[in-house]
DNA sequence: CCCTGATTCGC
DNA sequence: GCGAATCAGG
């Protein structure tokens, strides 16, 4: 990486303004390793670190964290040999050959393109991640641009008088292998025998999967006749 | 497991 | 100086 002027300038600007290190080397098409190495060369002011935030008690000495061993890290002429070894001898039958990173990073970059285009969700995950003094600037920043999006009602389920037979989830079929949460779309009249709940793994942070989170968050231009 | 930021240390 | 590897907390 160039550290040049430019870049400096935008990581300082983007570290200021609270994105998460991760982020800022989304942005700037860098690891976050990168990104909190040169900030902390830079001496730029430390962010809110999820270990080391043991209470500063007063005149408790808190300990660094006794960070432990400096762990024995592998030289690169180690890596390269089991490298070299691994592909001659064992080449992984069919993981599928590994995107380079910087695809990765692209499509990852891409990806949160879309959710920022398709929903507000992002919105509000970036200004939760953010710390509160530059909630309100994100806030800002982010409400301008995206598209406003609502949040259709999923078929509301014709209400009867009796209980509602108790909910399956197709989920529930390998509920062995597969535990967390499962999509909440309801498939079919409620009541009736078939019906059931989706049951695929929701998006992060939303109660239906990818499906069918399509289909409940609607662009409100996209609703417009 | 995913995320986060911090630190170490081979290069 | 750089940043991957690693750590450790949520």
């Amino acid at each position: 990486m160039e550290w040049t002027d430019e870049a400096i300038a935008r990581l300082r600007d983007l570290w200021s303004q609270g994105l998460s290190t991760a982020e800022i080397g989304r942005q700037l098409s860098i690891t976050k390793n990168a990104v909190v190495g040169k900030a902390h060369r830079l001496g730029l002011p430390s962010r809110p670190s999820p270990i080391r935030s043991r209470k500063a008690k007063e005149g408790e000495t808190v300990e660094p964290t006794p960070r432990r061993k400096p762990a024995p890290r592998k030289t690169a002429k180690e890596v390269k040999a089991a490298a070299d070894q691994t592909s001659v001898v064992s080449k992984k039958p069919s993981s599928g050959a590994e995107k380079p990173k910087e695809a990765l990073a692209a499509a990852s970059v891409e990806e949160k393109k879309k959710e920022v285009e398709a929903t507000s969700h992002i919105v509000k995950k970036v200004v939760e991640a953010a710390p509160q003094t530059v909630k309100a600037k994100v806030v800002e920043k982010a409400v301008e641009a995206p598209a406003k999006v609502v949040p259709l009602t999923p078929p509301k389920p014709a209400q009867t008088s009796r209980p509602l037979p108790p909910p399956r989830f197709l989920g529930s079929i390998d509920r062995s292998t597969r535990r967390g949460p499962a999509c909440c779309w309801p498939i079919g009249d409620p009541g009736t025998p078939g019906f059931h709940f989706c049951g695929a793994t929701p998006l992060s942070g939303k109660p239906y999967c990818a499906e069918h989170a399509a289909i409940a968050y609607v662009k409100i231009r996209d609703r417009r006749d």
